[in-house]
Formats: C-alpha cells, sequence, structure tokens
DNA sequence: CAGGATCCCGCTAGATACTG
DNA sequence: CAGTATCTAGCGGGATCCTG
C-alpha cells in the first residue's frame, strides 16, 4: 500500500507528528504507553536471562504483575495488541491457553520502557532522600 | 551480545527495589513518571538546540505542553520538584519571574522520557496501521 | 506573572459475580 | 484458565475565581 521507503516515511512523520501539539495522535499515544501497567507488562514479557522466547500466559503475567487488577490486565493487553505491540495467540486446549508475545514493534519500545522501570529502582534512594530534605524544609 | 548490559548491573546493583512488587516504592515512583505530563515537561525542559540553559519560565512551559490545565502543570512541576527532578527559581522582579530547570537526576531521566516521546512520534503510523487492520479483522 | 483555592463532573480503577 | 459483565466509589482533572 504505501509506496514510500521506510526512512521516507519517518522523515515525513517528523514534521507531521508533535506530541506537544494537544489535537496530534501521538499525543494520545504518548499518553497510552505513558501507563504504568504499559510500562511493567512490556518490562515483563520479551526475553530474560535464560528465556528463549519471552512469550507469557495470562496467569503468569498477572503473577509477575503484583496488584494488578483482571480488568486492567485485559484492558492493557488489549489495548497494546491493537496498537500492534503484542500478539495474543489462544491455543484451544482445553483449559484454553493464551500467550501474549511482543512483536517488533513492541520489542523497540519495551527496551525504552525497561530503561524507566530501571531508572525508577536505580534512583529511588536519590528520590526519596530530596523527598526527606525538601518536606522538612518546607515544614 | 554484552555479558552484561547496563541495566543488568543496575539491578545487580539494587535488589533492593522491584517494580513488579506492589508494595515497592519504586512501585510508586514508577507510577509517577509514567505520566504524560511529566514525559511531557521533562522533554521540554532541558537544551534545545542552539539552547544553552534549558530553564522555562512558567508561562513558556504552558505554551510548549498545548493542552495542559494550570493545575496539572503546577501540580506535576511540585511533584517533580519534590523528588529532586527539577528546581524551581523564583527571581524577585515585579512581576516574579518564575523559572523550571533539570537537576542532574531530572536529566538522566529526560533521556528516556524524549527516547519515549520521539519513539510515539515515529511509530505513530505503524501504530495506526496496526489499528485500522485490526479493527477491520474483528469488526 | 505565577500560581492558590474551590467546586464539581466524569470516568476509570477496583471489587464482585458469572462463563466458555 | 482466561476472561466478560456490572456496579460503584473515589479521585483525577477541568473550569472558575481569587491573590501576592
Amino acid at each position: 500500500m504505501p509506496s514510500m521507503s521506510a526512512a521516507e516515511r519517518r522523515a515525513q512523520a517528523k514534521v507531521e507528528y508533535d506530541a506537544f501539539l494537544a489535537g496530534c495522535p501521538s499525543r494520545q499515544l504518548l499518553d497510552r504507553i505513558s501507563d504504568k501497567w504499559v510500562a511493567l507488562i512490556l518490562a515483563a514479557l520479551g526475553t530474560d536471562e535464560g528465556e528463549v522466547s519471552g512469550a507469557l500466559r495470562y496467569s503468569e503475567l498477572s503473577r509477575r504483575l503484583a496488584g494488578v487488577s483482571q480488568k486492567m490486565l485485559t484492558q492493557t493487553l488489549r489495548s497494546l495488541e491493537r496498537d500492534g505491540l503484542v500478539t495474543r495467540e489462544v491455543t484451544p486446549t482445553v483449559p484454553v491457553t493464551v500467550t501474549y508475545a511482543l512483536t517488533d514493534l513492541g520489542l523497540s519500545l519495551q527496551e525504552m520502557m525497561r530503561g524507566i522501570k530501571g531508572w525508577a529502582e536505580a534512583h529511588m534512594d536519590d528520590v526519596l532522600a530530596h523527598r526527606q530534605e525538601h518536606d522538612t524544609r518546607t515544614a
């Protein structure tokens, strides 16, 4: 369908999309992926040490993302699937088996999401220290 | 593949925090920074091409982040300041001048946030295409 | 100019119950 | 197992008005 190369599309996209603009579609996309569950799901999927495929079953995902409700997990997964970031594969065993995996697109975002998650964990102490200092100073 | 990535080394160094756990402080921190306004504010602050200091005034920020309400902008800035990601400097001119700038901590996060924002803009077309294909297939 | 304070609506997350 | 359906409470977030 597109008679344009990927590079050309990217070049066009650079001028067409700007998340600083309220009406821009990329603003909505940014809003979608700026979600803790998105970050955690993407971080959980994909290959960890030792694993070959990063595919996970629904129950396994809900176990890893401690505290997520079924609703939010399903909802987030559906939206990620719709946006082409994850694939949903149903194996008609009984009971049914559903596995989720990252697409190439999802994989490209996963790296950043793991970076964010890693940042939060790595700088937690700094942030905690800043908060205490800030709170006592303004107390 | 390198024997150990930077993320893996960080994870090893800080085993105490794990955002996958519901009660972990880093989960709350992840939730905080997983916010579209945080992403946009951090992306807006910091040096652009040509600029020396990335400091911005309140009004300039609200102009760049089209569609943000005063409440959310102030609220987000306060929380970022409390967490030590931005500094708030009041110059007692009349009328008063308030400028916001990134701390070193904020700067380290900014790079990732710009990455996320850039990703959203760069892959908008892919996502849009996936959505259409998905919607027509499930129609 | 850079907010603080207040009111209030919407929607979304969470809990619960049910199903193929 | 992997969801769907429904209901509700809570709060995120916008609109508005006010101030140093």
